[in-house]
DNA sequence: GAAAACATGTAACCGGTTACATGATTCT
DNA sequence: AGAATCATGTAACCGGTTACATGTTTTC
């Protein structure tokens, strides 16, 4: 159910349509939670029919529409009921540690490579949250501003420190795992002399 | 995929029977990788079917049996194919950082509760894999001591290597979200006083 | 004798992925 | 005029979860 409560998070700052935030999951949001635009029409149909949002059709060009949802107040009452309750987590499945537990059954060369993957991976990930705190510092974050504009004053300066201290343990998360990859190449050239 | 070579991976040490092998993805593994026994069984005989492993019914007692499954030829070629493959890193799907990122909809005890059982989830894993290194370091650990048993000497290394610098990983990993949640509770501290 | 552990499955369901399908609008 | 983007879906499939179901053996 966390995808409801992503689109939910989304719709709080404004009325967006389906593509709007299939959109959004590709860049801003999409780096915490991703989903494609297969799963999230059918999900904004059956939130509308549970009355957590409501849509409308508005004109697009000379011919199309585009649908708009807006959360209603159940909408919010949902999801900031899905805010006070705890998470249950899921059990481990982590391919990447299952795989540098067996290393010792891959030639060299490929283990390497799979740390180095790990690598670039992460470094993707650390650049692309770096440049979200920078957004923010800088306020050019376009989804951010317009939270910021909906929000009380008084509430603004958590709304800001709650995502950059979100941004900073992905950060941080994504730092440990590319020292732990370096790590893992030295080790497999000190094993494979 | 990850399951049939989280199996097979259990396999190359000896012989087990599909509740063997969910004992151990309940325990040892289960750390890295988990599976429910009604995941477990038709998997097992997937494989059988495939060529990987072989299954061989025998005697449990004076009316029952257990079939036990040894990887074949086929098997270990499959595994070491897939040990020398890289990973595709799925998309991120991570409900603890999209919840911390919109904290300011939660209250703020229920937004403490959230961090403190996050801190509670990681120490509990932290625990299991100090555990296991402080087993691997003892000689106490099973599994591994009959893997190294069925290990030629000059590869015995590479292979405790291996599994302590997954471990060392995953105990970095989840000190660092010790310490996040920690900064987590502080910051909610010092926006509701 | 009862409880715990051993042993093996099936079935319904659910969230998510991949592939397929279509058409309008805007930009160059 | 053609390409890129906007817009919205359906369908088959897949890995995983939860619930249900059953019987044997070992241990206390």
């Amino acid at each position: 159910m966390s995808l409801r409560n992503a689109l939910l998070s989304l719709l709080t700052v404004e009325p967006m349509t389906g593509y709007d935030l299939y959109k959004v999951f590709e860049t801003s949001v999409g780096h915490v939670w991703h989903a494609p635009d297969s799963q999230i029409y059918p999900e904004l149909k059956r939130m509308e029919a549970e009355g957590l949002i409501t849509g409308q059709d508005v004109p697009w060009g000379p011919r199309g529409k585009k649908r708009q949802y807006a959360i209603t107040e159940e909408g919010i009452a949902e999801f900031k009921a899905w805010m006070n309750t705890p998470l249950d987590y899921a059990r481990t499945r982590d391919p990447a540690h299952l795989k540098a537990a067996y290393l010792e059954w891959a030639q060299p060369e490929p283990a390497k490579e799979q740390m180095r993957a790990h690598i670039a991976h992460h470094q993707a990930l650390l650049a692309q949250w770096q440049e979200k705190i920078s957004e923010m510092e800088q306020g050019t974050n376009s989804m951010l501003e317009r939270r910021l504009a909906n929000t009380e004053p008084e509430q603004q300066e958590a709304t800001i420190a709650y995502k950059r201290f979100t941004y900073e343990g992905l950060i941080a998360r994504a730092e440990a795992e590319i020292q732990w990859a370096t790590r893992g190449i030295e080790l497999i050239n000190r094993l494979n002399p």
